[in-house]
DNA sequence: ATTACTGCAAAATATTTGCACGTTG
DNA sequence: CAACGTGCAAATATTTTGCAGTAAT
């Protein structure tokens, strides 16, 4: 948690930035939360812990900086509301598994699809940056529950 | 484009849905559509083809059909603006590499890497149905233009 | 001191919905 | 003719922005 904050700190005083009370409240609650969250569920969650202010524009701002500073990263592309993210500092690379059915999210490492993607790239002569991949499909449990919908959540 | 319509109109049947001349036209268009369309770009092209009244609101409801019906499909995740969509009738399955330089998109596919998500999902104990897979880097033409970003479009 | 940050309200975007009328099966 | 589709305008939902005052370097 020192060294992600130390890390933004760095990120905004290269771009002339500063950090102030409200921002740094912001990266912690981001980097403390379990899952994957929308802004507005960051929002909530920083209300919540007493943050009162901290006002959901300021939280919109706040949010690409914190990509940027790599403490935080988009999750979930397939969702169809608005955009997630997840901590990501100092945390292994991952993608998920996603349940159609009760949304349950997994997530999984593979190095093979890791290569594969650097391969591919290669072929077309692109120098890989970034992916989104996301599996989707439907959990054991929810096969299970015969033909429909499982409980959800 | 025959056999496209003619599943769109069982879908349609099956769903004690109408087969209208605007949802045709939309039908029509999107499969024709060369590219990643979002909803806005094929109001657009639809009115540039004198379908003048084709109300964007009728376009909206119609795409949600379109995709059950198999003749498009999202594509381009990665898109923070509105979701896009392509052609999908009796196309194969492809997967996109983005550059995040130009825009340019090329499109590939991978039995390796179809087959490798099979073998992940099942690890998982997950029955595959769908899965988002977008490639993002920078083309030989955005690096050859030494550090920074290249000619748009 | 200077320059950035914040809350607030208003704007911009993207998508959805209610309704009265027109069209399809 | 009964049920669905359509245009239109208004409503939502989400994210962005201008501004005037506050805080950070």
């Amino acid at each position: 948690m020192g060294r992600a904050l130390e890390r933004f700190r760095a990120v905004l005083h290269d771009r002339s930035l500063k950090m102030s009370k409200v921002r740094e409240s912001i990266a912690r609650t981001a980097l403390s939360y379990e899952g994957h969250f929308s802004v507005d569920e960051l929002h909530h969650l920083l209300h919540a812990r007493g943050v009162r202010d901290a006002h959901m524009a300021t939280v919109y701002r706040a949010v690409p900086l914190l990509v940027d500073a790599g403490l935080i990263q988009p999750a979930l592309a397939s969702k169809s509301d608005g955009q997630r993210y997840e901590a990501a500092f100092e945390r292994e690379h991952h993608d998920h598994l996603v349940c159609t059915s009760c949304g349950r999210v997994v997530e999984y490492q593979s190095e093979t699809l890791e290569a594969l993607q650097r391969e591919i790239a290669q072929r077309y002569d692109f120098e890989l940056d970034d992916h989104v991949h996301e599996l989707r499909g439907r959990c054991k449990d929810c096969r299970r529950a015969t033909s429909g919908h499982s409980a959800n959540s």
